[in-house]
DNA sequence: GATTGGCACTCGCGCCCAGTGAGTGCCAAA
DNA sequence: TTTGGCACTCACTGGGCGCGAGTGCCAATC
C-alpha cells in the first residue's frame, strides 16, 4: 500500500502538471509545496508510484506525469469536488434565467458550461422516455393529411405528418384528440402504448383505419425521438489542448460529430451521482486522450439527460466537476420552474 | 490588361497550389501543364501577375501563391462551377429523401455537405420571415395558461407559454382558435399584424385581454424567431487547413460558434445565385484567411434560407460550388415535398 | 518585341554537433 | 528511512553548413 505521503506526492503533482502542463521533477516539487522531506526523498516516492503505474515519464530524464490510473486515484481518494462561489452561483442562475423557451436553455446551459469549465460543453436535451406527455394535438391539414404535435412536459415539441387511408371527419378527429388527451395526457411515455391499446375499436368501421394510423405514428415517435438530440459548444476551446495537437484535435472533432458516440459517453454516466471517464476509460478511442465529465439533470427530483465536458486528461478535475454540478443543479431549477 | 496566357498561368498556378498545398515554381508549372512555353517566359509572367497582386511569394526564391485577388479573379473569370456527376447526384438525393422531419432533413444536409466538400458545413433553417402560417394551435394547459403553437409551410414549430390575465373558457379558446386560423392560414408572416389587429374587438370584455396576450405573443415569435438558427458540421475537416493551423483554427472555431457571426455571412448572400467570399473580403477578421460558398435554398421558387460551406481560401472552388449548388437544389425539393 | 537558355544569387530547410541544464538512479552515510 | 553527493541521460537550443528549388536578369534567338 501506498503511504501517506506518497500519495500527497501524487496529489502535487497532479497540481502541479496540470498547471504548468510541464513534465513536473523532484526538486521542483519541493520547492513548490512544503512537504517537508527533500528531493531525494521525493525521488524514492515518484520511484515507487511509476512502479505502481500512477505516472510515467515522457522519456527517461525528464519529470513524471500523471498517467490515467494516477488521474483516477486523484480523482477517487485525493481531492473533492471544488464547489463554486456565491458570486458564481448566482452568475449561473442569472444566466439561465433569462432563457425564453427550451432551445434557448439548453444553448445557454452549454455556452455556459463551456465558457465556466474553458472546454467543450455537451447537453443532451431532455430526454422522452423519463418524460410524461403533457397534450397531444391532432390538425387537419387537408381531408387525409393530419399534423400529430406531441408536447412534453419538459416543453419539447415534436411533430409528424399523417397520411391517412380515408378522409376524417373534423368531429372524428376531436372526438379522438379528447380522447387521447384524456388517457394520455400527464403519464409517462413509457405507459402510453398500453393506455391507447383499444382505442380504434371506440371508432366507426371506416374511421378505424386512420385511429390506427395516428396510433401507431404517435407510438413511433415516442420510440423515435427517445434517440435523443444534443448540442455542443466551446469546440474553440480544443485549441488549448496542448502543442502537439494536430493528431490529438482532430479524432476528438470527429468523435463530437457523431452523436451516437457523444450519446453513449453521457449514457454511461449513472441515474444520479458524477461519472468521471479518464483517457482510456472512454470506450471511443478518439477519445482516449480525454476525460469527460458527466453528471444527470432533471426537472423533478430526476433525472431526464445528462450534461457534461470533454476535455484533456489534464483538466483541474475538482473546478471542472464543481462547475458541472452547479449547472447541472441549476438547469434543473429553471425547468421545474417552466 | 492581362494577356490570354497570363490568365492561363494564373489558372494553373491556382489548380497547382489548390492540389499541392505548395508554392508553385515555374519549372513544375510548365512540366504539369502543357502551357507550350518555358519556365522563364512563365517567370515573366509571374512577375507582371506578382505586380498586380494576384500572386504572393511567402518569402524570396520560393514558389508563389495565389493571393485574394488572384482567388477572386480565378473564380470570377477563369473557372466554372463544376457540375455534379449523374452518380454523386443521385448519391445526394438517396441521402436526403430518408428524412423525417425539418431537424433530420437540416441535420442530414449538414452531413453531406460536410462529407461532399470535406469543408465545415452551414445551414440555415428555413427562415420564418419568408414563410407562410400553416396552422396556428392554441391549447389550455391550465384555467389561466395557454400554450401556443405554430406551424409554418416548412414543418418548423414553435411554441410559446403563455400567462393570462383571466380564466379563458374553452369556448372562447375555440372561437379565438378558429377566427386566428381562418385569418392567418396560408398568409406569410409579414402580413399577419395587419389581419388580426381588430381580432380583439370581436370578443367580451372579459376575453379582451387574453386575446391581446395571445396576439402580442404570437407577434412576438414571429419577430423573435426571425432571429434564425443554423446547423453547422464537420469542424474535424479543420484540421486539414494546414500545418501551422494552431493559429488558424483558432478564431475559425470562434466565429463558428457565434451564430451571429454566421447568419451575416450567409446572409450577405444575394437572394438568388451563389456568393464567394475570399480571404479578407470577410467582415468577421477570424475568417479572413477563409472563404465562403454560400447559396439560398427553397422550397418553392423562392429562397427561404442560406447554406453554404467555410474552408480555406485554398480551396477546390469549381468543385465546392458544385457541390454547394446541388445541395441547395436537392434539399429546396425535398422541403417542397414535405 | 516576345521568347528562351544560361547563370549567378537567394534563402528556407534539414542535418549535424556541441553545450546546457533539468532531472534521474544509485549509493553510502546519517 | 531519509539525505546529500555524484555520475549519467537526454531533450532542447543555437550555430554552422550543404542542398536545392526557385528567382531575376541578361544576352541570344526566333
Amino acid at each position: 500500500m501506498l503511504s501517506e505521503r506518497r500519495l500527497e506526492v501524487l496529489r502535487a503533482i497532479v497540481q502541479d502538471y496540470v498547471g504548468t502542463e510541464e513534465p513536473v521533477g523532484s526538486k521542483a516539487l519541493t520547492e513548490r509545496h512544503s512537504l517537508g522531506v527533500s528531493p531525494a526523498t521525493v525521488r524514492n516516492d515518484m520511484a515507487a508510484l511509476e512502479d505502481e503505474g500512477f505516472i510515467a515519464q515522457p522519456h527517461t530524464s525528464a519529470g513524471r506525469i500523471p498517467t490515467d490510473k494516477g488521474y483516477r486515484l486523484f480523482v477517487d481518494k485525493l481531492t473533492a469536488v471544488k464547489p463554486m462561489t456565491a458570486p458564481e452561483r448566482r452568475a449561473i442562475q442569472n444566466f439561465l434565467e433569462g432563457a425564453v423557451d427550451l432551445d434557448d436553455v439548453v444553448g445557454r446551459t452549454v455556452r455556459l458550461l463551456a465558457q465556466l469549465t474553458r472546454q467543450v460543453a455537451v447537453v443532451q436535451y431532455p430526454s422522452l422516455t423519463r418524460s410524461t406527455v403533457r397534450h397531444v394535438e391532432l390538425l387537419a391539414l387537408a381531408p387525409a393529411r393530419l399534423m400529430l404535435v406531441l408536447i412534453t412536459d419538459t416543453g419539447r415539441v415534436e411533430q409528424r405528418m399523417i397520411d391517412c387511408p380515408a378522409p376524417f371527419g373534423e368531429s372524428s378527429l376531436a372526438d379522438l384528440r379528447a380522447r387521447l388527451n384524456s388517457r394520455v395526457a400527464g403519464r409517462r411515455f413509457a405507459d402510453v402504448p398500453q393506455l391507447v391499446q383499444d382505442l380504434p375499436e371506440a371508432f366507426e368501421a371506416e374511421d378505424r383505419g386512420t385511429v390506427t394510423t395516428v396510433l401507431s405514428t404517435l407510438l413511433e415517435t415516442l420510440v423515435e425521438e427517445t434517440e435523443e438530440r444534443l448540442m455542443i459548444g466551446g469546440t474553440a476551446n480544443l485549441t488549448r489542448f496542448g502543442h502537439d495537437f494536430p493528431l490529438t484535435i482532430r479524432p476528438v472533432l470527429e468523435a463530437l460529430e457523431e452523436q451516437v458516440v457523444l450519446l453513449k459517453l453521457l449514457g454511461e454516466v449513472g441515474d444520479s451521482g458524477m461519472a468521471v471517464r479518464i483517457g482510456h476509460e472512454n470506450a471511443h478511442e478518439g477519445l482516449n486522450s480525454t476525460s469527460v465529465v458527466s453528471v444527470g439533470y432533471g426537472s423533478g427530483g430526476e433525472a431526464v439527460a445528462k450534461l457534461g465536458v470533454v476535455g484533456p486528461t489534464r483538466m483541474d478535475y475538482p473546478g471542472t466537476m464543481g462547475a458541472v454540478r452547479a449547472v447541472a443543479r441549476y438547469v434543473g431549477q429553471i425547468l421545474a420552474e417552466s
